[in-house]
DNA sequence: AATATATACTGTCGAGTCCGAAGTTTTGGT
DNA sequence: ACCAAAACTTCGGACTCGACAGTATATATT
């Protein structure tokens, strides 16, 4: 390589170092890239401890597979808590984690912001 | 985020009207929710023009199709520029657009709040 | 002169992942 | 006995990803 210099401006060799990171970043980001998933922790966030139906029915026309898969991987992952109730019918209830909070946090201004950019639904 | 509030919100019943919202973000969100979609737009954030060589090795071990049509996707939507330098070898560069810095912007905290986390790749 | 190199892709194919409709389980009500 | 409700599973098809190969062309190398 070793370019003689003064060709076009050279990106990658003047980067800020923490720009390096964004090529690992699989763990969260990997997670919130799967439908939903986004949606979900905000909604938690925004109506406290919510059932599965409520969720479910918040999301016009989600699966109930995808929407349970979900729901396990943020739990497993740490970001929800899963209380069963012993009853029947059963009763779970999700609710933020202190994680959970943190990143409902930041994806706040990104969903808002997202709701107001032309989202129109025909 | 208004965070005050000091008794805990109870059901849906009693609801923000804007958490109906999350329903139907399906533009940008689905859109986000691709493999590097975030990161790409961040990364391009961090480093403005940015050509195609400099992004694929940003990342390691993208393969070309997907790089290529997660741009192809996000200059389709508006959120990257693409300006072909009419040369041999081709130059190609990547840039934000006014839209794109917005959610650029709404992105790094959760970057960057993603990056601190535990994210040890073993 | 002939070949190699660099760049930014596009195409194909197989493997893997994800999604949504329908089914399952358990108990209480009629 | 039969149905309804809640919270999930199961299953098959659809979609997506990654590896690899190929394209075009001016300059550099041999």
């Amino acid at each position: 390589m070793a370019k003689s210099d003064s060709s076009p401006p050279d990106s990658l060799d003047s980067l800020p170092a923490d720009v390096e990171c964004y090529c690992q970043l699989d763990g969260v980001i990997d997670l919130l890239s799967r439908q939903y998933a986004m949606q979900v922790i905000c909604l938690v966030g925004a109506i406290g401890p919510a059932r599965y139906g409520d969720i479910e029915s918040a999301f016009d026309g989600v699966s109930s597979s995808t929407l349970s898969t979900r729901l396990s991987e943020l739990v497993d992952a740490g970001y929800l808590s899963r209380h069963q109730h012993e009853e029947i019918p059963p009763r779970v209830e999700y609710e933020l984690t202190a994680s959970g909070a943190q990143l409902c946090e930041r994806l706040q201004p990104l969903l808002e912001w997202a709701g107001q950019q032309g989202d129109l639904p025909s």
